[in-house]
DNA sequence: TCTGGGGTCCTAGGACCC
DNA sequence: TCTGGGGTCCTAGGACCC
């Protein structure tokens, strides 16, 4: 039996979202950004789309397009309470539903149709509750794999349905270019040019041999791909799901260039990182600091590897000091990022030393008064000149639920 | 007037052990 | 005295996604 895979996209999410709350921007040109003025554009409305506002703008530009554009903060409660909300409705069809981000997930209802009739009437009435109920509109997408029915969700925006047959893959191949294709990006798209390889059905044709050559092991999956083919399976997201890092980074208010602010930030980093991870209940023995400078360009990332898992944020910090400590600062830095790897899911269990069963009593007595107040309410003595306290730029890629969700209270 | 932040996966090369 | 090879872990860098 041929799989029934639907892929949801909702349409320019957290603007929709914002429009819905406050029906004074309901009509109107809408970007929502993050916090600070080295931030860009996150979402724009369609209104907004029309004048050539898009995604990963800076807000001028947006505002260069678009006279009357209108600037939202995000509020990343507001967009993962409606995930959520919008999640619990699809999982009343099928318990395989694999949140793929805040805003898009895949359904196999490949045995839903028994109970409620076709993929297409499951689409239809999935679509109309997410109106009636959010005031929000969404594109699907039913293929027989994941790769098609994300190719499909994209073919008709906003509020589009679209059903790939297996009789029409064929077809729709040939029309479609290779970067449509969710997994080839840019660079592959213009090296797949460069062999002459526009149309998915040209890739499907292409030799795999030549294709191997040129990219590894990498080359038959990309000329299944060009053939419409996927067996991967939908992975319910049940929320226990593990991570694999955990890291914050943040482009600063205005590029830095003594060690004193370095280490302010990098401490700020530490303990978002570090707090994060202990409320998720992981350790992990990699620590690692990205550093972008004022230029731009040159990005420099550095890690390492330590004997036992940790997760306080002052081990985390000593650590990122370490890798500070040996490298090469050439310019101002514009962007601090640290990420903890190589996690383990396990409590950590009480040092046997007086002196670190200290530490860690310190440090949960600190997240508690955090949990309650808010982020960096109680904080260490180095960080009160910090003028940009805790991350308020939101991102689409944040997974509502499970470990991955932001916690809402 | 510039250009965010959260992730995942893959590869290459070196160290080290058996 | 010379020989080979597999496996694992580590760092760095890149591509890709939303």
């Amino acid at each position: 039996m041929d799989r029934a895979i639907l892929h949801i996209d909702m349409n320019a999410f957290f603007a929709s979202v914002e429009q819905q709350a406050n029906p004074d921007l309901q009509g109107k040109p809408v970007a929502v950004v993050g916090s600070g003025h080295r931030t860009v554009i996150t979402t724009a409305s369609y209104e907004a789309r029309r004048f050539g506002v898009k995604t990963g703008m800076a807000i001028w530009e947006g505002r260069r397009a678009c006279p009357e554009l209108i600037i939202i903060v995000g509020d990343n409660k507001k967009y993962t309470h409606a995930s959520r909300q919008i999640i619990g409705m699809m999982r009343q069809y099928t318990p395989l539903v694999e949140v793929f981000s805040i805003d898009e997930a895949f359904l196999d209802v490949t045995h839903s149709r028994a109970l409620f009739g076709s993929a297409e009437t499951i689409a239809h009435q999935l679509k109309a509750r997410i109106r009636q109920e959010l005031g929000l509109t969404c594109s699907v997408g039913i293929a027989p794999n994941k790769l098609l029915a994300k190719l499909a969700s994209d073919m008709q925006k906003p509020d589009g349905l679209t059903v790939i047959a297996p009789d029409q893959i064929k077809a729709v191949l040939e029309s479609v270019t290779i970067g449509d294709l969710c997994g080839i990006g840019k660079k592959l798209e213009r090296r797949l040019n460069l062999l002459g390889i526009k149309s998915c059905g040209q890739l499907g044709r292409f030799p795999e041999e030549l294709l191997s050559r040129k990219f590894g092991i990498i080359g038959p999956r990309l000329r299944e791909m060009g053939q419409g083919i996927d067996d991967s399976p939908v992975l319910a997201t049940e929320g226990d799901e593990q991570v694999k890092s955990v890291g914050h980074s943040m482009t600063l208010h205005k590029d830095i260039d003594t060690r004193q602010d370095i280490l302010r930030y990098l401490l700020q980093l530490a303990e978002m990182v570090g707090r994060r991870a202990r409320r998720y209940g992981v350790s992990g023995k990699t620590v690692s600091i990205y550093i972008r400078f004022a230029d731009f360009f040159t990005n420099i990332q550095k890690q390492i590897t330590l004997d036992s898992y940790i997760n306080l944020s002052n081990d985390i910090y000593r650590s990122a000091v370490r890798l500070l400590d040996s490298m090469e600062l050439s310019q101002p830095v514009r962007l601090l990022g640290v990420c903890l790897s190589n996690l383990e899911y396990q409590e950590q269990q009480p040092s046997l030393f007086a002196e670190e069963r200290r530490k860690e009593q310190l440090t949960r007595a600190m997240d508690a008064v955090n949990d309650r107040f808010g982020d960096f309410k109680l904080t260490f003595g180095s960080m009160l000149n910090t003028e940009e306290k805790g991350s308020h730029v939101i991102s689409p890629a944040w997974r509502p639920e499970g470990i991955r969700s932001v916690v809402v209270t």
